[in-house]
DNA sequence: CGAGTGACGATATTGTCAATTCGTCACAAA
DNA sequence: TTTGTGACGAATTGACAATATCGTCACTCG
């Protein structure tokens, strides 16, 4: 056991065999491609397998189920927005303007996801409607990055600091659900951006010293 | 025309033949008793018909399709709602609890009705997907008396004055479809309530002077 | 004229049954 | 031991005919 040993990574739920293995990547892989183009429901285990060349039955000695091979892509492309959030709220300049900047981007992927990729787009409606643990891990995400943005409007003397700064960060997440929920998008699509903007008025007046 | 006669009601979108009229409110009456045991879907307007002891060709002279019927049922259980919501927005004490006690109310009541009612439920959801006009009507209705409230906050001074009225009533309005949105609620119903404080948190930090 | 309807076409839904899909198990090969 | 699979049962989906539903029209009756 020498010092430069990592600890072993803990799988996500569903995971199974060694978690670092190019079967799974290839299983991820031309399940995201058949996702993205025919839709989660539409995709079959076999059709994956075919991909690849394999059978159906070895598929499953990486993931538990269908499911699990959608929570494992959909974690993926939510990682791809979360790091373009993060960019984001990175930026130097006014906390509250980043803040502005961030609801407007995530308003922007979100229907350019459901204008340019509807099958992502579908499986997000389906991965909110049946509770994946991808979405909730998401939101953890995404509140995190607000916390961290936050915080630097507090230690600006921008934002008021009197909140617990979970509560906050926990509540503009939540509120951030009125024009990010995939359904609430699909509906309101023509007024997505206008609320993103409303909403931002309203979550940087609640941060106001 | 003498100067007692009342101008002629205007007719909402869907409806036909004369405006008060003892058929359409059996219709309506046996609409809502239909759809709480049955569900939207699962009513066929021969149902109604039967029910009256009507055909159903008849009952088209009133409702120009079966989506009209639902819409008036629909703005009928959310009129009682907003009744009750307008009852709280006016009760006396400081315009902030009266949020507060707003925003509990509308989360039991939608709790209320996704585990007691579940088929009126399911047609909230169906009218909120398919943007059916009596949702966007009581999303106006809320927003009045949501304007309401904090005309009165902001006539006692617990509120600031700065942000134009309009502005602050739909973004409120709109932030509040993360908790009381049907398909939401029915996602997060365990942390609905929980949900509600927490937003309306936020908010009364936002109308904070 | 107001109150009411039978008949009907277009569309949607349901029922039936075959085919497919999901996921498991016992096993094989290197 | 790792890599991989054919066979299979339970559940779901697809195909298609049968039936139901939505909504209209021309008409009747008092």
């Amino acid at each position: 056991m020498t010092d430069s040993t990592p600890l072993p990574p803990v799988s996500p739920p569903g995971h199974r065999g060694p978690p670092d293995h190019e079967r799974r990547q290839q299983i991820i892989q031309a399940a995201e491609a058949h996702f993205r183009h025919y839709g989660f429901g539409k995709t079959t285990v076999a059709d994956l397998a075919r991909a690849i060349g394999l059978s159906t039955a070895y598929i499953y000695k990486f993931f538990d189920s269908k499911r699990a091979i959608g929570e494992a892509v959909c974690s993926l492309v939510l990682s791809r927005v979360l790091d373009r959030a993060r960019a984001i709220a990175a930026e130097s300049g006014p906390a509250a303007q980043r803040l502005r900047r961030l609801f407007t981007a995530m308003a922007e992927i979100s229907l350019e996801q459901y204008f340019h990729e509807r099958r992502l787009h579908d499986m997000a409606v389906t991965a909110c409607t049946d509770r994946w643990q991808s979405v909730a891990d998401y939101d953890q995400r995404l509140q995190a990055i607000l916390s961290t943005l936050i915080r630097d409007g507090r230690d600006s003397g921008e934002f008021e600091g009197r909140t617990p700064l979970e509560e906050t960060s926990l509540a503009i997440t939540l509120a951030m659900a009125s024009f990010l929920h995939p359904l609430i998008l699909e509906e309101r699509r023509d007024q997505a951006l206008s609320d993103a903007a409303l909403l931002a008025g309203l979550v940087l007046r609640s941060l106001a010293p």
